[in-house]
DNA sequence: GTAATATAATTGCCATGACAACTAAAATTT
DNA sequence: AAATTTTAGTTGTCATGGCAATTATATTAC
């Protein structure tokens, strides 16, 4: 059976991830977030008091990488944590203040990257992701 | 303006990309190939005499990346390198006789990790990924 | 109530992937 | 033909992401 890369769904989808996700990291990259960054910061502005496992679970990610995420937003000053008081084996996360202000400013530079990529995603297999 | 991820083309894009990646991983793990790695080798299949900055174009990927990759595959014994003659510069890189040999063994392999994963590939969105 | 098991988080290793800086070798300018 | 610019490849840094192993704490079994 024949099977030919540039046909295959995995290939087409993986192409036009990479250069969503990229087009999105250039759109926020003034504000030091990445594109993951940006979408656990997300989740905290629907429900601000949550769990590592929680975010794990609401991002489709592993405990490890949402882990390291949050450590680099807490390094940034985004986020803080607490011990969960009724389970100390787990923390509860808080955005800060200026967490909290990042909505207002990254929404619309997300939004202006959905624009910006419509047509052009899929065609033309050999253009450059940079 | 009202944002949902949940609902984000990047989101739904992401999750589908990474769970495919994951089973095609899954699949090829026995012959210690990567779906990276397995996207290389198809192009090999293809077109047999390439040099890197070629593969990066057919792939999409950048340099860097293109050959961290081969050398991977070189060290597998899956391809080899010699300077292109016309251009001291570039490499020629060619597939090992192991190297043809797979595609013969990883073809099927990613065809049934194709087929095992249509439906159910977007719905459920706190499945875990592993 | 103690032992066994399960769970939350952390850490380490490896593989992409973006990107900057660098080297060496063309190709182009003048 | 010498100087400039471009190009192919390499290396280093940082951020995911998969996964295994470890630690500390809860939960369950007995």
């Amino acid at each position: 059976m024949t099977f030919k890369l540039d046909n295959s769904l995995g290939y087409l989808l993986n192409r036009t991830n990479t250069r969503m996700k990229n087009n999105l990291l250039h759109h926020l990259r003034d504000y030091d977030v990445t594109p993951e960054q940006w979408a656990v910061l997300n989740r905290l502005w629907e429900k601000e008091v949550i769990s590592p496992k929680e975010l794990a679970e609401l991002t489709s990610k592993d405990l490890p990488t949402i882990v390291r995420i949050l450590s680099k937003l807490e390094k940034k000053g985004f986020i803080t944590r607490k011990i969960n008081p009724e389970d100390s084996r787990a923390y509860l996360i808080f955005l800060t203040i200026e967490g909290r202000e990042l909505q207002g400013k990254l929404t619309p530079l997300a939004l202006e990257a959905l624009i910006k990529q419509q047509g052009g995603l899929i065609k033309n297999k050999s253009r450059s992701l940079r």
